[in-house]
DNA sequence: CATAATTGTGAAGTTACGTTCATTTCATGC
DNA sequence: GCATGAAATGAACGTAACTTCACAATTATG
């Protein structure tokens, strides 16, 4: 008779699945993409090199899964932030100490998923997700532009300014990896007061004109 | 008697070390750290691979030397802007102009040397570039600062979030190729914009609190 | 011009990974 | 239990680069 998938079996399968791409995040989480290898992701999820082939069809689409998880967990806390209430300078605020804390927590994951090498067809995944993000700011901006909290702007540009100034503050070079609690609090309320200003509108209107 | 080398032939492996770091420039300035292999730099300075290591010991040394360049022209131009004279604000505005301007010209060149993947032992060259770049700027946001023109603020970590967000802007994946000659001008106005909002004090001053 | 030293060459060597596949182990249904 | 087909294995294979090296070509001296 036919071979038929019991319910454990299927289970123990998913299971597999997700250890896969748990063993692949932890790995960038610790020592970024380079350190992520097909045999060190194996190993880390306790089994084969070749039975990651099973589940993924190659290195490139295991990563874009793991990216495209991360990207939508990042984004659904962006859009619950962005539709919360408050105002809009508060919500905009709390969206990148929430971006801010994460990047901290993991540093490596998350510059390896903003910034890190990767082969291209990686590349464009990322690229896409990148846009994602950007684009949950830019809802917020134009909230914000739409009620006369922030002014007239291309909020399209400030989200990507946006987006770009926290990754470079925060998993940049010149990052510098703060020690201890209180200094990490602080670096936060640096870069929400950058960002606020960077969106609001100034004391000095001579830069309007033109 | 002993071999010297004569003044033509010298002039000539001097002419033969710049082709070949104007022909890597030039690789990265069209395709990348990707495209820029050991054989096509080789072929596009005209030699052979065998040479290039007669010239320079490693492909890592070789790009390490270009980015070097590439960053040192960078930073004099930011320098030279930073000492000029007019108002901060103008100084701050041809800096991030001038940056954004080259950026458009070699957006590959620039997202190269900014973000692109490569070897860790490059990795580490360019982030001291980029670091040297931040401290250029905030040099001139220190100098804001001191004479009331911008308000207090960590200027390490600004100086950072600017570079992030020209990045971002210019080179990043939310960039948009700016098609017409006027869009550029455009574009480059709205991030001088935002660099210049994000340093200078808000209007409403509720954020100060806290 | 002959000889020696240097510079140029490019194919072969090396390394590092991703991917495959013949084999083995394990689960399913009778 | 046993036969059948799925799943796991990991060594072998393929590929893509960087790097080396034995040899050729070129350049400097007497």
């Amino acid at each position: 008779m036919a071979y038929r998938r019991s319910a454990r079996m299927q289970a123990r399968l998913d299971d597999n699945r997700q250890r896969i791409r748990d063993a692949a995040r932890h790995i960038i989480a610790g020592g970024g993409f380079r350190h992520a290898q097909m045999a060190a992701v194996a190993e880390a999820a306790g089994l084969s090199t070749g039975s990651l082939y099973r589940y993924f069809p190659s290195k490139a689409e295991l990563f874009i899964d793991v990216l495209g998880a991360a990207a939508d967990h990042e984004i659904r806390i962006l859009e619950s932030i962005g539709s919360a209430g408050g105002s809009v300078q508060d919500r905009l605020q709390a969206a990148v100490r929430s971006y801010a804390g994460r990047a901290l927590e993991g540093p490596h994951l998350a510059h390896a998923f903003m910034v890190e090498p990767v082969d291209p067809e990686l590349d464009s995944a990322r690229q896409y997700h990148r846009k994602r993000v950007a684009a949950a700011y830019r809802a917020i901006l134009d909230e914000g532009v739409a009620s006369g909290a922030f002014p007239e702007q291309d909020t399209g540009l400030a989200a990507a300014c946006l987006v770009g100034a926290m990754t470079e503050a925060l998993s940049g070079p010149t990052a510098e990896a703060p020690a201890t609690a209180d200094e990490r609090r602080r670096l936060v309320e640096s870069i929400c007061r950058f960002c606020l200003r960077a969106v609001s509108a100034n004391r000095t209107p001579a830069d309007d004109a033109a």
